[in-house]
DNA sequence: TTGATAAATCAATAACTGTTGATATAATCA
DNA sequence: TGATTATATCAACAGTTATTGATTTATCAA
């Protein structure tokens, strides 16, 4: 087995609930190419600045953008560390040990 | 930005939602082993057989899971070619091109 | 056939999430 | 100061998802 404790599961599980909507992930890959302000955002994605508002606070409680004001602006980027992270994790869910029905390991 | 068509966007946000449950995250990380059948799985897991089942339900049709019967079990595993298309996508994901409030590109 | 076991489905409900429109906060400028 | 712009928060509602317990389907064995 895997030697992730619960909270990484748990954490996990946070970090997919937030990538689990498509605004989210339009949201995401406009910062792929780097930081942005909301207004920015705003104008590039259709939504309403108050929905907006609710998926980059979703995002970043997910802890996958960080923010930094800058005058009246705010400007959201990726965390790379989230990004790496989330790859690290789902690598690890790759399928291993072909002999499984033979050896028959527990799960718990 | 990406080269992601809309419907990839859809499915991705799919797949995250499949993701999003520490109990389907601990059912991958036991398939992770290799396959199991149901009965397996109920008692590695703190669930009851019907809540299993849906869960399991919700990732074959995220098509994260495959299942096979034989006889009167059913054996579940994952889908390494679900888990390579998580990988790269996550990895298309990854902040790129650092002159980002240089070039202003577009989003839409 | 009957009985037992494995797994899926269903109906009802609880809990959660996304969306909207209105309001609040924060920074800047005249 | 007051007006303006950028962003966040709030309250309410709609829609979705998770959970439970009961029922059903499928397979096998006696």
């Amino acid at each position: 087995m895997l030697l992730l404790m619960p909270r990484d599961l748990t954490r996990a599980a946070h970090w997919f609930h937030a990538l689990s909507d498509e605004t989210r992930l339009q949201i995401i890959e406009c910062l792929s190419d780097g930081e942005r302000c909301v207004c920015d955002l705003t104008n590039m994605l259709a939504t309403t600045q108050s929905l907006l508002s609710f998926h980059l606070k979703t995002l970043k409680e997910a802890g996958i953008l960080t923010d930094r004001r800058e005058g009246r602006w705010v400007y959201y980027s990726l965390s790379p560390q989230a990004i790496e992270d989330l790859e690290r994790f789902i690598s690890s869910l790759k399928p291993r040990g072909r002999g499984s029905r033979v050896s028959l390991k527990r799960c718990d």
